[in-house]
DNA sequence: TCATTATTGATAGTAATACTATTATATTTG
DNA sequence: CAAATATAATAGTATTACTATCAATAATGA
């Protein structure tokens, strides 16, 4: 896995971008450190001015890879959903028995990410703790339907569809495939972070047990 | 229900106001056409400035009511699931079949508002518009670590718990209650999001598809 | 290698946001 | 009617979210 991803781009839809980050060092240093750095301080309290003092560089310089904050974290988010689009589609290659690989790609996008190092600049466990915090962020504005027709939220609708079709695979009759997988994956973010910061509202408490929840659900919905 | 709730003043922890917009017929518009704008233009773009203009009133005249725009969603938010718990309890008072319970109790979390008009000053089905494409902001922040201890969501955690309870009565056996009932009432929120938006990974197209779903869904878990 | 071009940095500036403080003016209540 | 309270008006500050301009540096290619 760690070989193979050294050797791909992850593909992100060019306009959410004004220069392509992974074109320059510049460009890779902001995508690292902006990861690192709304992780420490939260999306909200995050700005391009703080990131320009941490990488020691100029904000305007920022602003040439990024017209605004929201426009990183889409890219941000669509990186991570390209990434986990490979993962799935490695994981579950050659897997002939439909519901083995309905359960390997639920284990895939429900697990918490650890120490995954395929890739030099991006550390992808930090990345998942900021998809947990801060991905409905991206979705959950006024110009979302905006946003969504420029095609911003087509890698995360491509992972939700491909393990749609395996549900499908799995029970042809079951007649809420899409709501099921998007309960599922949206659902495992949160649950992630109801266990770092709600815990009276959710039994899972480490990564295997949110797995294991959405395993034992699906099993049950779809047999 | 109507009768009933029109008598009832809802409860929300008084941490979260600087003074109790129930208390004056300024706090009770500031409230009122909050949601309305919160609405119209979004959480992110709204600003006690511009609601000030709204409603002809002074931008220092609502800070003496919410700190902050972030304390006036989690007033919102807070009186949304107070309101939610109510008619829990009194959709689900005397039932005696666990199983009708609950499947009573899922409808009404999981179903969108329509036209509620037992109180005076709030328009319920607008706040549940509000609830749905603004709620998680009101946890997924820095800060939601400290605001838990003091209290703040609270209400959303006991209306979980109710559910579980009863979900409890179904099935014992059953070994993540919790998880269940707290992915069903985020979810269904996501559900109504996403039919409103991003109609490609949902089966739900209108209010009661979601139930639907969740009724379902719960039922195959729990048999 | 030198000239051109592209990239980055430094500085300045604007409008909006998110407040706080002060004082004046209403309004309520005892 | 006086005192207390609530609201409005105005002003002011620090920060945010940018845009514009120009200088400095680095990369490239003829």
């Amino acid at each position: 896995m760690n070989i193979i991803l050294s050797h791909l781009k992850i593909q992100v839809n060019e306009k959410i971008y004004v220069k392509d980050p992974e074109t320059s060092p510049l460009g890779k240093k902001i995508v690292e450190q902006s990861i690192l750095l709304i992780d420490e301080i939260g999306f909200d309290n995050f700005t391009f001015k703080k990131l320009g003092e941490k990488i020691g560089s100029n904000e305007s310089s920022i602003y040439r890879y990024f017209e605004n904050k929201h426009k990183l974290l889409v890219y941000l988010s669509s990186w991570y959903w390209s990434w986990m689009e490979y993962k799935l589609v490695f994981a579950t290659t050659n897997i002939l028995d439909p519901t083995e690989k309905l359960n390997k790609a639920i284990t895939i996008v429900t697990e918490k990410v650890t120490n995954d190092t395929s890739t030099e600049h991006i550390n992808e466990a930090i990345l998942n703790k900021i998809i947990i915090a801060e991905f409905t962020k991206t979705v959950q504005t006024k110009e979302v339907d905006q946003e969504n027709k420029e095609g911003f939220f087509l890698i995360y609708k491509r992972v939700i569809n491909r393990i749609v079709g395996i549900v499908k695979e799995v029970n042809p009759e079951y007649p809420f495939a899409k709501s099921l997988v998007s309960t599922i994956v949206e659902g495992s973010l949160h649950q992630h972070f109801l266990t770092e910061h709600l815990k009276t509202i959710t039994d899972c408490n480490e990564s295997v047990s949110t797995t294991e929840f959405y395993l034992n659900l699906t099993t049950n919905v779809l047999r």
